[in-house]
DNA sequence: AACAAATATTTCCTATTGGAAACTTTTCTC
DNA sequence: GAGAAAAGTTTCCAATAGGAAATATTTGTT
């Protein structure tokens, strides 16, 4: 099963290419690391030994260097706070990416038209995103106008901005979504959309790894 | 710097949980995957225990998990055994989530209301998302309600839907967003969200880790 | 500035880890 | 298959982690 057209799979998965990443480095400091995790989930100390089942003094001492934790507590700091352990042992914060902003105005995002889909990238102006976000206007009016089911990598996240659409999965019945109804689906799974209003449809899509 | 509320903090949070995934899964048999690669590299516990300057008995106690060794002993496990961290805590194929969709009507989120935000929880049908998506009324209406930025692990894209927002970032100058225009940054960035239009502005956010 | 509330650190104690050496099991060698 | 050497496990104890509560610090409010 190919996407759309050739030129957008590869397009698309250029994209997608960015968000695969570093390589791993030292765990330098597993406390420091930890403290950026919790703070950046505003959490209260009080807060992160509710979530980890660790003791609030425990937390403490950990990010503070005073102890090392025992690979349990590691364990349970990575589940209750929500953290790949790998992620425990790569470079703090990814410089390149923290504090990036980028803002896409009302049409102005990269186009690119194919036979079923007029597609325009949104954010385009930032690279190794974790997410790819895209409008498109749904060209398509028959299921028959795919090749075959088209497939992605990770999940994804589609909300119908305009028109009603109908939504054809590999596992389940198709489904009619109007204007504002919203699916999140497993992009492995096949998949394709037709517009069936008077218009051409439109929608958001965002795309994970 | 809190999230706008404790209770919506929380619960977003809650949410987030569910991204976590595996990773907390593999480490289970830490014991069973040193030995193995122990003795891939044909090394004896003696052998072993003067490369990684840990005793022959605490590696014995590791590898038929007696105990739980502390992040120091880990690290010198990785070093000695010269092997990446990450590389001890692989994590299988997750058969849980492939060919898994959800649905959700216009209007049908899980509806959570924050002294700023009117949120809706799209897709709380699925556990374990790579993103959460909802869509929000803006009911801030100046800064200064905020009790200071908002911060999140991950990425954010966040979309116009209806009305104009003013959207307040902790590094750049604050830009006005009208419907359709978008946003894409880092969510650890304190940032915030103002309706400038007359009505509550509505937007679609979606996070990733 | 003074107070209260929230958050973080330190203390003190118990439970667990990590190491040296004793002990057991396995693998050679004849 | 007995004995010796190598490899692995268990024991015992000193060192260190982890938890509850006391203390300190920071933040917010009047």
């Amino acid at each position: 099963m190919t996407d759309e057209t050739p030129a957008f799979s590869s397009m698309i998965d250029k994209e997608r290419e960015q968000k695969s990443t570093e390589a791993n480095v030292a765990p330098l400091q597993l406390g420091k690391r930890v403290r950026e995790i919790r703070l950046a989930n505003n959490l209260t100390l009080e807060e992160a030994s509710r979530r980890t089942g660790l003791a609030r003094s425990t937390l403490s001492k950990i990010e503070n260097e005073q102890i090392s934790p025992t690979f349990q507590a590691v364990q349970k700091l990575a589940t209750g706070l929500n953290i790949d352990i790998p992620q425990l042992f790569v470079n703090p914060q990814d410089a390149r990416t923290s504090g990036r902003r980028d803002v896409t105005r009302f049409g102005e995002g990269r186009p690119h038209p194919t036979p079923t889909y007029e597609h325009e990238i949104l954010a385009n102006q930032l690279t190794n995103k974790k997410m790819l976000p895209y409008k498109s206007t749904v060209r398509a009016r028959d299921f028959d106008q795919y090749p075959g089911w088209v497939r992605h990598a990770g999940e994804e996240f589609m909300l119908v901005l305009k028109g009603k659409v109908r939504f054809y999965t590999e596992f389940y019945e198709p489904v009619d979504l109007d204007t504002g109804d919203s699916t999140y689906y497993d992009g492995t799974m096949g998949h394709a959309l037709v517009s069936i209003s008077e218009e051409d449809a439109e929608v958001l899509w965002v795309t994970s790894n």
